[in-house]
DNA sequence: GCAAACCCCAGTGGAGAACCGGGGTATACT
DNA sequence: AGTATACCCCGGTTCTCCACTGGGGTTTGC
């Protein structure tokens, strides 16, 4: 139920190229690792599941870097975390004598489950964005 | 995001001592671990960090065996999983750089959370034993 | 007093998180 | 063509946590 680093550091890159998505131009691993200080080797990893999941797609060489593939409110947080924490389509693991009572338990923890998907899926990168924004405003707001 | 063994087993056990709380006779380890398979010297643990968070009482010596404290609609499977979890006042951990765009994210982050555990909230031990029994019987329809 | 229970502490094996590093490959620019 | 600049892939490392096992101590009922 905690937020994972590797979650975090995705959902900052692809904020990170959904405010950059109108240009057209690609974002490199290393400007998107320092504007948001997270360890490029690391947000290299990253970023290739998120292409292996068809969310953003590359350009080597030269010049390269990182787009996103689809308008970023066509993008929900749930399609990111979803893919980045990999869910391996949960897998109903074991043969073994599983209880009446453990199928209700599991029953409810479902529940759980998809009232936190539904969060996840009500927002996407735009929606960020745009809390960013505002949040921004209200900080210089205050300031003055 | 995914149910937990411990969580699943504490439950699995807490069900259990529900079902007994009105005789008011402690239920023992081995008894418990038997009827929902669990290993019984895990068990102990987990029962061990329940009775430290108040939600379970033991008695020792012969005879002995753990009980509920409270009545079984009084004790809420938030309680259980947020013990057995070990919340930890999750902590706001680091001092660093934290950049607008990552308390954005961390906001999202909170509704989700608090999604999950206003389901969790909602449902007591009271309730899954019901669910439990209601499905009981549903098999025993399907079988004549 | 003895066996049945809980109590505490310690260790193990495996999995995953969060990294770092090296060498290969595609591409733009000169 | 050649070179620098990016991504690409594969590996290893450290650390923490989970799921579990084991040993020895203490309380209690018969």
């Amino acid at each position: 139920m905690e937020l994972s680093c590797k979650s975090e550091y995705a959902l900052l890159a692809l904020l990170e190229l959904s405010t950059h998505y109108n240009t057209g131009e690609p974002l490199q691993i290393r400007q998107i690792a320092a504007k948001q200080n997270i360890p490029d080797r690391y947000l290299e990893q990253l970023l290739a599941t998120l292409r292996r999941a068809g969310l953003v797609r590359s350009q080597r060489g030269a010049k390269g870097g990182y787009l996103l593939t689809q308008e970023p409110w066509k993008i929900t947080l749930f399609d990111v975390v979803s893919c980045i924490e990999g869910i391996d389509a949960q897998s109903e693991q074991e043969s073994a004598p599983t209880t009446t009572e453990s199928l209700v338990v599991r029953g409810m923890w479902r529940e759980v489950r998809q009232a936190a998907e539904a969060v996840l899926q009500k927002y996407t990168l735009q929606d960020l964005a745009e809390k960013r924004d505002a949040k921004h405003q209200m900080d210089i707001m205050y300031y003055i």
